[in-house]
Formats: structure tokens, sequence, C-alpha cells
DNA sequence: TATTAAAAAAGAATAATTCTCATTTAAGAA
DNA sequence: TTCTTAAATGAGAATTATTCTTTTTTAATA
């Protein structure tokens, strides 16, 4: 979690992406907002940081990050997509109820599975 | 795929549901739709056979069935929902390109997870 | 047949997401 | 450094799946 506005450029530019004050923000939001964050989380952490950004460009952004593969959507029990910074092969544990998602890690598991199929 | 009117209306009175012409007409099209409509696909062929029905009709009691466990959400990586009614336990097989989901049944992998967590 | 709680109809309301188009900007070229 | 231009962003309207509200209808029981 201990990621820079440095690594994070170089994320980007590694995909031959253009280095915007955007892009930077978002990417380091859903870093830095660790639970799956939503597209309306992510610009409140953002305005809260005194820059404005515009809710079209977060979505637009956002499908950006995910088409060149820097994070990935998560889809839950309800019609708000979230999204996940951590790229690593991981199941996810979720809770209809309080809609939480928590990360799961288990390699032996992955290990039977990919054995098996 | 041989499922009566009879069939239907005794699994809505086995979950002590009452039978009305919407619900009947709905379950039926989840089980003719066989894969996995949306609740639009679902109207349109209620529409097609010539009887009306409201949309939040539609979406009311999609709900009233999936609490009575005789259908399943089938979240997708567009932000429709659609729906299953097949409740044997199954896996689905997903193309996000063209959107198409498969049923994949497969005891043997059930039971690999099954003993394994 | 009458009663009534539940269901459905109709369509307005909501909210996440997408779209449009004018403006701005990042990045390479000169 | 400045210029050029394709790409990105801003602003807010538009879209669309779904939900909500209110009135009307109906299934099931007495």
């Amino acid at each position: 979690m201990n990621i820079t506005i440095e690594d994070i450029r170089n994320k980007l530019i590694e995909k031959g992406l253009k280095i915007t004050p955007q892009r930077i923000s978002i990417l380091q939001a859903v870093y830095v907002l660790n639970n799956h964050p939503t597209a309306d989380n992510i610009i409140e952490y953002i305005r809260e940081a005194h820059s404005n950004i515009a809710t079209g460009t977060v979505y637009k952004v956002l499908d950006t990050l995910v088409e060149n593969q820097l994070i990935r959507k998560v889809k839950t029990d309800r019609d708000i997509m979230r999204y996940d910074g951590i790229m690593e092969k991981h199941h996810h544990l979720y809770c209809s109820t309080c809609d939480l998602i928590e990360d799961y890690i288990d390699e032996e598991l992955d290990n039977i599975l990919s054995e098996y199929l």
C-alpha cells in the first residue's frame, strides 16, 4: 500500500497512457480507498482534496484503467460498479447484507483449481 | 424444460404465494427464455403473447421469485440484471464480449471445492 | 357472495452511467 | 522554448435500468 505518485506515473507510462492529474488522482484514490470503492467514493475523495473533477471524467478514466489492466471492475449484488486496484490473483468474500468485500488470497485453492481444469 | 402451467402453479403454491396470471407468465418466461433473460426480455416476451404487463410488476414479481428461491439473479459485466430459472447447483461460463452465459454443471469440481473449504 | 389484504397498473421519480460538444492540455515536433 | 495536434477533460444534458407512489384490481378466504 506504499505506492508513490512516481509509481503511479510509471504504471501509466508502461501502458502508454498520457499522464494527466486526473488519471493520477483516480488511480491513487483506488489504492487509498482500499475497500473496493465506487465511482462516487472516488469522486468524493478527490473533491475533498480540493481538486474538482467531472463525474464523466472519472467514469472515462476508470474505463481506461480497466482496459489497460491497471484496475479491475468488481460487481456486487447492488447495481453499483466497484473497482479493485489489486491485480494479483485473488478471490472475494462478499457480504450481500452489508455490501462489504474482503480480499481472499489462497494459492492452494488456486492450484487445486488450475490443476483440475 | 417441459414445465407445464400446472408445475408453475404448484411451485408458487409451495412457497405460499398468491397465484396470479402475471406471476405465472413471468416464471414461465424465465423458463422459456432459457439464456438468462433480462427483465426487458421477459416484458417483451409476455407482451408478444398478447398480454400487457406493467414493467414495475415484472421487477416486483422477479424480486418476489428471487426471495422465494424460485429463480436466481445473475450479474454480468453489463449493468443489467439477468435471471436464471435453474436452481440446481451450477456454474456459469460467461463471454464478456458477446454477453452470453452458458450453464456449466460439474459435480466433481463442486466436490473438490466443498472438500477443500 | 362479500371482504380484504395483497398484487398489479400507470407513470413519475431516481440514480448510476453514458454521451455530446466545446475547451483545455500533454507530449512530441520544430 | 514554442507550436501543433490528437487526446483528455469539463459541464451538464441524456439515457436507461430500476424503484417508488398512488390508485385500482384481484385472489383467496370467510
